[in-house]
Formats: structure tokens, C-alpha cells, sequence
DNA sequence: CAATACTTGAGTAATTTACATGGTTATTGT
DNA sequence: ACAATAACCATGTAAATTACTCAAGTATTG
């Protein structure tokens, strides 16, 4: 789990999509001028969003990019996660025996706290966020600890 | 809202902390043993857990860090925000009127989406991680856009 | 007074971010 | 067929951030 200004860009984006997509797939050309990124770094980003999945693309006059699923079918941690890489938890194999080590603990841990926040955005859907009206406590009920 | 390793190590450390304080202040040449950190970025680190008032010093031999407050009085969100600079969700400002436009409403709805994620995190305290028994749902259910 | 350990600062290699540039391929309308 | 469009692709790069080294200073303990 991680989280970063890229992430950001990449949400942006699919909210501008999403937004905009009735008339048509989108294109980054569009996107680029609305929401003030970079043609180039759109490219980098949906690049790595149609590999996910998330878009589908059309190439040539009217082409562009649309959601490849309705948008309360795709998740922020699916957005996430498709342009920011994850944070390595464990570099712990190595000289170090790090198996029941303090610090294998705490890496542990993290890892349970980084689940949990993938949990929470996996509940979040485009969609309700376009709506603003997901009731996080109904989605939440589900999350526990594994 | 912003989360990358250095928000990972900020709160690795914490815990450290919080396992181990009971025989007093934990240095930070112990944590950075412990944990695989070097020393100067723990001191990078410590100085600003120090100034979000999440952690206590004392100098000299038997010196060493500790937590300001009990662990169920700190929450992730707080650390995370104490080493981590916010992402800079509107650079709308300046020659683009951005009151009403596109683009304004996507940042709008990555501040829901970012202040959403930090209640979250507001929370889950260090102390229910170590438990890893932070019941998520009774605590999200307070949790709901403005 | 010597050892400890926080505090402070300057400097830096490595990585990531965000963008620029210059192409190529596929699709559309005339 | 032929432009125009817009996705695709690759290389390069300035700026920022990360994580660290090195070197001093200051407060506290025994």
C-alpha cells in the first residue's frame, strides 16, 4: 500500500472519465487541459491502468479511453494499485535470522495495518465517490483483522 | 494525506517503542539494530515525531526516546502526518478559474477521498495494532463524508 | 571528566516524479 | 488512397525525495 501525488493523478484522471465518458470515450489530449497533468505522464499512467484493466482504449479520430467496467465496479485500491507500486515490507531475508526477531514483529504488523487500509479503499468505489454517498460503516462492518 | 516508506518507518519505529519502553527510553542506535534503519534517519525522523509531540527525549546515558502519551492515545494518522508532507491536492490557483470547472471538482473529490482515509487511519491507534484487535467496524462507524 | 545519547547541519548517491521530445501504428472521414 | 486523429512506444531529463554518511555540538549520567 502506498500512496502518493501519482496516485492522486491517476484518480483525477478516472474521475474525469468517469465524469465525462456519455458522449464518448475520453481523450487524454482532454484530460490533459481539464485537470492540468501532462499528456506524457497520462500516457505513462494509462499505460499501466489498461494493463489493470480498468480502461479500455479506441485508437483513431473519436477514440480515447472509457472505463472498462461500470464505475462502481472499480475500487481506488484497483486504481492505486495499478500505477503505485507497493511498499516492500520485508527485507528482512537476508544474514539476519528475522523469524521471530523484533523486527520481523513489527514488519508483521505493518503488514496487518497495510491490509486494513487496502481493505478500507477496496470498499470505495468510483462511483461512490462521484455520489459521495457511500456509507462507509456498512462497507466497513466487513473489515476485521485476518 | 500522503503515505510512502518513510511514513512505513516512522511508525516501525513507534512500535519498537511501544514494545519495549517498560525498561525505560529506547535509544536510537537500539531501534536502528532492531529495525534495519540507519541511525541518521531515525534522528530525522525522531526530530519531527518529537515536534508533533508524539514521542519524549532524555539526554545522556540511560537517555533514549519514549512515547509522550499511552499507545492508545496515538493514532496512526498522527505519525504518518508527522514525517509525511500532505500532497497538495488544488494547485488550482492561478491563471485558470478553477471555482467552477472540471478540475476543481476532481480535487474536491480527492480531498473527500484523502480526509475519508485519514479518519481512518485517526482511528486506529498504535496500542490496537499491537492488540490487533481494533474492532474497524465500531470504530468506522462515526466515519462519514462532511 | 569521560562515556552516553540526543541535537544539529552539511553534503550526497540513488530513486522517483513529472515531463519533453520524437517517433510508430491503427482508425476514421473525405 | 489520403490526411487527420489519437493511441502506443521509447529515450532522455530536470527536479524533488529518499535514505544515508560524516562531523560536529550539547546535555546528562556515574
Amino acid at each position: 500500500m502506498k500512496l502518493t501525488s501519482k496516485g492522486r493523478y491517476a484518480v483525477t484522471a478516472m474521475i474525469d472519465i468517469a465524469l465525462n465518458q456519455n458522449n464518448g470515450p475520453i481523450t487524454l489530449s482532454l484530460i490533459s487541459e481539464r485537470q492540468g497533468i501532462s499528456l506524457s505522464y497520462l500516457e505513462q499512467l494509462f499505460a499501466k491502468l489498461k494493463k489493470a484493466d480498468l480502461v479500455s482504449s479506441a485508437r483513431g479520430p473519436g477514440g480515447g479511453y472509457r472505463l472498462s467496467r461500470s464505475a462502481d465496479e472499480i475500487s481506488i485500491s484497483q486504481i492505486i494499485h495499478a500505477v503505485d507500486e507497493i511498499i516492500d515490507a520485508q527485507k528482512c531475508g537476508g544474514k539476519v535470522n528475522c523469524q521471530a526477531g523484533e523486527k520481523c514483529l513489527s514488519h508483521e504488523l505493518w503488514r496487518d495495518l497495510s491490509a486494513l487500509m487496502d481493505s478500507f479503499l477496496k470498499g470505495i468505489s468510483l462511483q461512490s465517490l462521484l455520489d459521495k454517498e457511500h456509507g462507509s460503516a456498512k462497507e466497513m462492518k466487513e473489515i476485521k483483522f485476518g
